[in-house]
DNA sequence: GATGAATGAGGTTTCATTCAT
DNA sequence: CATGAATGAAACCTCATTCAT
């Protein structure tokens, strides 16, 4: 029957995004070396063996969570562009800080791994990093086309203003405990965020 | 004696340094796990029983250069800052721009191993990072009762400013080759970031 | 009813034969160890689990082929020999080198497995080999009788020239692609080699 | 001192050689993959990571046996052929039937391992069997120019010939504890081979 | 103090076997 | 009876650490 092959198809889909969710979850704890697939399966819940009926060795685990919790993510901000968004940058702030912030702990997690493995990192910058850049950069100069923004160098704008979140996240999390943010209060955040970006620290 | 004693206490010193260069270099490009003590031994031009006559463990080593290469240069910039600047910010931007790069390297190449060793986050947390973060968020509140700043919430601001260095770092590293920004024209990059901070990027 | 019953026997029957041909190729291919069951299974053409239908294990399969490919064709050159079979051995040599070759490949291709295993090299040893060497030895002795051989050791002799066969095989197997022997050609060697077997090598 | 470094290589070499005949033992004893590097290790009496320390990979260990207890002796057989020797085959089996049967019983515990092997069975075939076949034949051809040896087929002839000394060490070792056969009575043995190949079983 | 061979715990991976469907 | 996903024991291999020289 067709709904049989649909629910092998269902149970294996759902299978592997257990396996891919405990991964993410135990790497972004112990890191991928610090990590053992022992520590996965248990937070999936599956024997050791049952992992690699689905992904062939623990660096494709991990390159199908960078593929799926990272890069995907990332195309998603530049493919949900509206094209008549006046002030995308903020758009993107306050919509997409909550997602954001996630986002930037499981790169973070990741970003080790990411950078030092030849493949990953070529198809990160590619595919990910690349393209929103670009169109952060272009966006940059529609606006200083337009007259909203003063001149800048847009490589340098987009790099330290998409940086200054993945900065404030590592920041955050660094201190732990004791850092006085709160990291759920995304709008507020946000606002903050998205004015010192338009507005910057001085009085005017 | 003396001098034979300092000597010998200088060539201790030397031979420590020599270790901790080789293992911050052999960690920065492998990661602490993927490097083994071999690679580090043989960077520093010694056999590796010689590692543990310095230090009692890999995890030892790693806590020293931590300490060194990463708390130090942070309490560093407290430590300067002179009390009559009046543009800190700018000052610490443009001064240590080019010691920020190289230690935001530093410090990202490590940041996965501090962050998960709770010894090492806590003294991060503690010694490096909160009093620089109070220092700045002094300096902020202190421009903002002067009138140079406008309103803005110290903690936010003094995260996402630091953040937006580690963060401009991080992407340009992620990027590798192919991305545009010159790491070196430290002096640009600061008067771009100042500016961006200083006025933000909307017209005014 | 009846008719039902032997259907049944006979599909039965026919899957374990499909089964151990697989095996017995995959065996081959890549040694007992080197295959494992979802290779044979794939061979076969049916599903892991079917395999354990038909043998409660891996060693089972391996014991039904070694009856089934090994000892039963060697039990079959002694029992078809017939009584009158004055130059039985170059009979065997001309009639059965078609067979014998292939079995030799079998043979050697479970060799080591058969060696190591205690069950299987008693049974092959009592039921197979046995047998067979009894039976040359008593031609041998034979022929001694009536004049036709000169005096030899029965033992070494038998041996020396069943080992012969085997040998032969083995070295070519060895040479693979580059061996200038036409393994096909059955009637040339065994003619080549029964005169070897008579007369030796040197002139008369 | 120049003796320390002698002694170290000393000391190198023998426990390599140590590691090579623990494995070899272990390996005719269980098969290549039947053995375990803690087999090994046991019965070289070291630890499993030293062998390491010599050999690269259990493959590799497995390599340098075949080429030191293999593919060496077989060598040695035709680089020590005395260039006036009349009755060479017969001396070969007279003077090496004792190597012979210690190198067939390698041979054999490794003759599946090498075949499978691609870069084995090329390194065996070209570097073991090659030339010591070729030798073989060329010394056939010899005797059949000067009417020592009837018209033959050499290339035929030597694979029967030496097959035959591979083969019957098989046969024998596949008896076990039930051969008649004394594998020590070389001289004999040798004899009795010797005599079939020269005049075969006939009687003239 | 320097050396590097030896050690063995621990990690990744394979695969025979089971069993619910 | 066929299926193949799940299992976990056991293998290979790495490498931090020790210690005799």
């Amino acid at each position: 029957m067709a709904s049989q092959q649909e629910q092998k198809q269902s149970n294996e889909t759902k299978r592997r995004e257990q396996i891919m969710a405990a991964a993410m979850s135990v790497f972004s704890r112990l890191g991928y070396d610090g990590a053992t697939m022992a520590n996965v399966a248990a937070e999936a819940g599956v024997a050791v063996g049952t992992i690699y009926n689905y992904f062939p060795s623990k660096r494709d685990l991990l390159e199908a969570i960078a593929d799926d919790y990272i890069i995907a993510p990332f195309q998603e901000i530049v493919e949900n562009r509206s094209e008549n968004d006046l002030e995308f940058l903020a758009a993107v702030m306050e919509n997409r800080l909550s997602l954001g912030i996630q986002d930037a702990s499981r790169f973070l997690a990741l970003f080790n791994e990411i950078q030092r493995d030849p493949a990953l990192r070529r198809r990160y910058a590619e595919e990910a990093l690349g393209p929103i850049i670009r169109t952060l950069e272009g966006y940059v100069r529609e606006r200083m086309a337009d007259g909203t923004f003063r001149e800048l160098d847009p490589a340098v704008t987009v790099r330290a203003v998409g940086g200054m979140f993945i900065g404030f996240v590592l920041i955050t999390r660094m201190e732990g405990d004791t850092t006085p943010i709160d990291l759920n209060d995304h709008a507020r955040l946000a606002r903050e965020m998205a004015s010192l970006v338009m507005e910057g620290v001085r009085c005017h």
